[in-house]
DNA sequence: ACATAATAGCCAATCGATTGGAATAGGCCA
DNA sequence: TGGCCTATTCCAATCGATTGGCTATTATGT
């Protein structure tokens, strides 16, 4: 680790000491319900609760409405909504299972699924689960005690135990950039031409001898863009060897080990460039074989999957292809209402082309390594 | 509505063709209530209700508890929380309201916020509120309609209305990283020992000529960690000039925009170090000073607030002032679990040190910049 | 002017769990 | 055997909003 830590010397220091009970503020006046507004209004709750929400079947006199309106307006009247979920059967909110908040791609992801739902209201709880072996309460309780009417989940392996027990029991699932046996309902990006398009790119620089950091198998992306790979190796009738894949996790330590063992098993016969499925993993890799000497572009061509403003600044800046993530958030969360709303469900990849972000960590291939180790 | 996309090259794919609609496989069998427990148990509801939760002050006899258990096993029973809810005036969730998801440091405090949450059981939902004047529904209707028993907000500017009326409303609120006029309850890392430690390095690297891109001075955050600068600068008895300070937002255009009016407000005379406030404007800042020629330590040294992974990758690698973020997270979310359970709250800083994390875009300074314009 | 229809608004049940008070049964003591 | 106590369990109200059904009131038609 590059890490150097230097201490300062130590403070320790406290803001202003004030403190307050809230207890003590709340009861200053406590919310008023419907019946308050009724009850000032000289009518009944149920006439209040049609008017303020526009039942069309039953409408009030012009002048009980307006009243009523003005009632409401007057004591700040807000409609409890966990009553009326206990009612309506519906809390208006998703549940977003994602495996690991510190990844960068999940925040576009995110945002992808604030832009579908802010807009019709609906809330997010986010839970980061951890994997499937782990007891997982935090997801498992969100959905089987029914605080959301749905659930999009961004961790499930192929065959994660609780994602097919929550399908089976019916709760409105959508799978994001992942699937699993027997589930339908996913949105994924085209992970097998983003596989395509960063092999074409470096063949098109004249590399011949291309390898590729892998995704962990258990889940289905990380085995769409291996098989792209492979697919798109054989389309160039290029060699395919197995010491030129390695498999890890979506992590930078992973991506570190990754590269390692590519050294280890491919001695001086190292590829001249490599196809990462995951930017962070680039990232660790990338160190790994800048520690060892090699240069970057010049002995290994690096490019990586997912598109991130920091790809722009690191050293040297990563050539990534754009994988359109902020549209899969978008997509799936459309996706997940439409299935809370009865409408069926399909597993879909996203039409948007993967786009090559050409910089400077690709180029065409050099002399090779040739360090004796 | 099920999206169907086609897209202009026609590579619009479909997954399996197989498509369901939930609401048939749905009805299966809808949840067993307590009711259902009760009635198949041959006891009354409110004697389930007891058991499940274990009610010290009225025990059942053991065969009954045995019973219940048994077939609340059987059924898979678990309880309604909206109807818990309503009932207990308790919702076990709170809100957290992020100015934008995209900020990497965002992801530390959520960990922070999740450990904290998770040992507890209670659900976190999240919203991206957008500054003080924009109408702001999702998180006013968040605690206004009783969604949540508490929020961290890590948004607030200095006089934000909304966070003011919420305060007042008696709703348990804690700011994060932030402070607001009038609001008790925040947690704070210590920005001024921050920026004084970063001022510090520089110095004892033999700069005196030190300049600082500072966040928004509607954000308590940024005016601490400039009064820390300022302090820093005064202690060491260095000059400072205003041609040396620019504020900004804390994002790598802001950062951008931010390097480029201190050359121009500088011209020849730019200092040979810089404090930025905020890890993605330092990034901005560095890229407008490269490709103005300027090189990063031997022109101009760049030290920013926050430490992530990714400053040991940028170019150069980022010396960074590590600031406890996760720490914070985790205290405010402490600090929010005490005001829900009516404990006195306070304004807090951190007391953990910040930690220089000392990478290469810092050194001693060179013969400075004395490029014509 | 009378019958009928339309309209406005009220009543009460409901969603599911919790909880204070009442009731029943058995046990104990005199 | 009668009275009292305690251990269990049941009953019913409650949280706040929604909604089908019903009544009272007004409007319409002939």
């Amino acid at each position: 680790m590059v890490r150097r830590v230097v201490s300062a010397n130590g403070s320790m220091r406290q803001g202003k000491s004030a403190t307050t009970v809230f207890g003590s503020s709340r009861s200053e006046s406590r919310a008023a319900v419907l019946k308050d507004v009724a009850l000032r209004a000289g009518v009944d709750a149920s006439t209040v609760s049609r008017v303020l929400r526009g039942d069309e079947r039953k409408p009030a006199r012009a002048e009980t409405r307006e009243r009523i309106l003005q009632v409401a307006r007057e004591l700040g009247y807000r409609p409890n909504s966990v009553a009326r979920s206990l009612r309506t059967r519906k809390t208006e909110a998703i549940g977003l299972v994602i495996p690991d908040a510190g990844n960068p791609g999940f925040a576009e992801i995110f945002k992808g699924v604030q832009t579908a739902t802010a807009q019709t209201g609906w809330h997010v709880i986010v839970v980061e689960g951890r994997g499937p072996n782990h007891p997982d309460l935090g997801w498992e309780r969100l959905v089987f005690e029914g605080r959301v009417d749905g659930v999009l989940v961004l961790t499930a392996s192929l065959r994660d135990p609780l994602v097919q027990r929550v399908a089976r029991s019916g709760v409105p699932l959508v799978l994001v950039n992942r699937r699993s046996d027997g589930v339908v309902g996913s949105v994924v990006v085209n992970d097998a031409r983003g596989a395509e398009v960063a092999v074409d790119h470096l063949v098109s620089l004249g590399h011949r001898r291309i390898g590729h950091i892998a995704g962990p198998p258990t889940i289905d992306t990380g085995r769409r863009r291996t098989a792209g790979f492979r697919a798109a190796m054989r389309k160039h009738a290029l060699p395919l060897r197995n010491s030129w894949i390695a498999g890890t996790d979506y992590t930078e330590a992973g991506g570190a080990e990754a590269a390692r063992s590519l050294m280890d098993k491919s001695g001086p016969d190292l590829p001249t460039a490599l196809y990462v499925a995951s930017f962070l993993s680039g990232i660790g890799a990338m160190k790994v074989f800048k520690d060892a000497g090699l240069r970057i572009p010049h002995d290994i061509s690096i490019i990586v999957s997912d598109e991130l403003a920091l790809a722009a600044h690191t050293n040297p800046p990563l050539t990534t292809v754009f994988m359109p993530v902020r549209r899969m958030g978008e997509a799936a969360a459309t996706m997940l209402l439409a299935a809370m709303a009865q409408e069926p469900v399909a597993d879909i990849v996203l039409p948007d082309e993967p786009q090559l972000v050409l910089r400077a960590s690709t180029a065409p291939p050099g002399e090779g390594w040739r360090v004796s180790r």
